[in-house]
DNA sequence: AAGTCGGGGGC
DNA sequence: GCCCCAGACTT
């Protein structure tokens, strides 16, 4: 039997039930396949449920906040799929009149879709034969197929999306697309797979040559980089502080924080007076300062090891407007601040 | 081609 | 501590 086959009786028995595999709706496949871009099924479900429930159609979607997206996407990461989703879903009721694009090279022309979720897209609600190759694919091929091509170059990109491409059949492209990658999450896991129950053993090159636990072969990441962030918390007319949205293009673009203050190092307390004295804000130097945390929090990013601080200052009055601390819940804000606005409890 | 963009969970 | 996750975009 030919590993299209093979992959989609076992995915006839083995296929989760989940909310969008009951839909070929492209827009709720398209919510979707956004949320779980280099997201985990069980961490995008409430998401997707709560994208679904607020925003049932893409003119929902489409009449709402940039903020408000961002709010519903809080604590899922990768922020840029929000607004990408968000402008997407704009552009699809001005310039589109509300129709869905209906084919592989249309849908690649919306912000946030690549090659990836175009044929997902397309293979699912319009039965277009475009392969997908997301972390699934790569590691049942490579490990099937015994290819040792780095999956994160181009060349290893070419070379599965190629390969994936001659094994999906034109008869059922959606269903082989689906099928292969919940093999992937399920059978043919990351790590420790049990290769005594795979039906696709028999042809296996990696379990032939015991090298399942070394493929795919991944080009090793950089390490990533430490920097020391000083959020400063006002406390000030009884009951308000200061927010501020983060511009320019690094993480967390357009989600509100306290105003940040980053150093080089580890922030002492006479640094942070310093610094505080000639901070725009503050008109005087009658203001009282502590530190919440002594020991600097610790956010790990994929890129970035955040060493947080977070200070209090209590102050008269302010150079600015502040905003009630009753309210800043309603802001979407990073999770290292979701965390701490929770506990510090104001 | 390499770097950037989050957060959570498995081992 | 390192790796992975229904990747895409920028430089």
């Amino acid at each position: 039997m030919i590993i299209n086959n093979i992959l989609t009786s076992w995915y006839s028995v083995n296929k989760r039930d989940l909310p969008w595999r009951r839909t070929t709706n492209p827009y709720f496949i398209w919510l979707s396949e956004i949320i779980l871009q280099q997201t985990k099924i069980e961490q995008g479900l409430p998401y997707y449920e709560a994208f679904v429930t607020k925003y049932p159609s893409v003119f929902d979607l489409a009449n709402a906040s940039e903020s408000e997206v961002l709010k519903l996407w809080q604590g899922l990461g990768y922020y840029s799929r929000a607004r990408n989703l968000h402008a997407s879903a704009k552009y699809i009721v001005a310039e589109l009149d509300g129709v869905f694009p209906n084919n592989y090279k249309d849908l690649l022309k919306l912000k946030g879709v690549g090659d990836y979720t175009a044929s997902a897209i397309a293979s699912f609600c319009f039965d277009e034969v475009c392969a997908v190759v997301d972390g699934n694919v790569y590691r049942v091929l490579s490990r099937y197929f015994g290819i040792d091509t780095p999956i994160n170059t181009s060349q290893g990109n070419k070379e599965f999306k190629a390969l994936a491409q001659k094994l999906i059949s034109p008869k059922n492209p959606g269903e082989f697309n689906q099928a292969i990658m919940e093999f992937g999450a399920r059978q043919c896991k990351p790590s420790n797979p049990d290769c005594t129950v795979c039906p696709l053993q028999d042809g296996c090159m990696a379990l032939q040559k015991n090298s399942i636990s070394d493929l795919p072969v991944k080009l090793k990441s950089l390490k990533p980089k430490t920097k020391h962030f000083n959020f400063i918390v006002f406390i000030f007319n009884e009951g308000e502080t200061i927010i501020e949205k983060r511009e320019g293009k690094g993480i967390w673009q357009n989600l509100y924080q306290f105003p940040l203050i980053e150093t080089e190092t580890s922030t002492s307390f006479d640094t942070m007076h310093s610094l505080l004295e000639k901070h725009e804000l503050i008109p005087s130097s009658n203001y009282d300062l502590t530190l919440y945390n002594e020991e600097a929090i610790v956010h790990k990013l994929s890129h970035q090891h955040l060493h947080t601080k977070f200070w209090i200052v209590a102050i008269d009055s302010l150079a600015s407007k502040g905003v009630s601390v009753d309210i800043i819940k309603d802001y979407p804000v990073p999770v290292l601040l979701s965390n701490f606005i929770e506990e510090f409890n104001f």
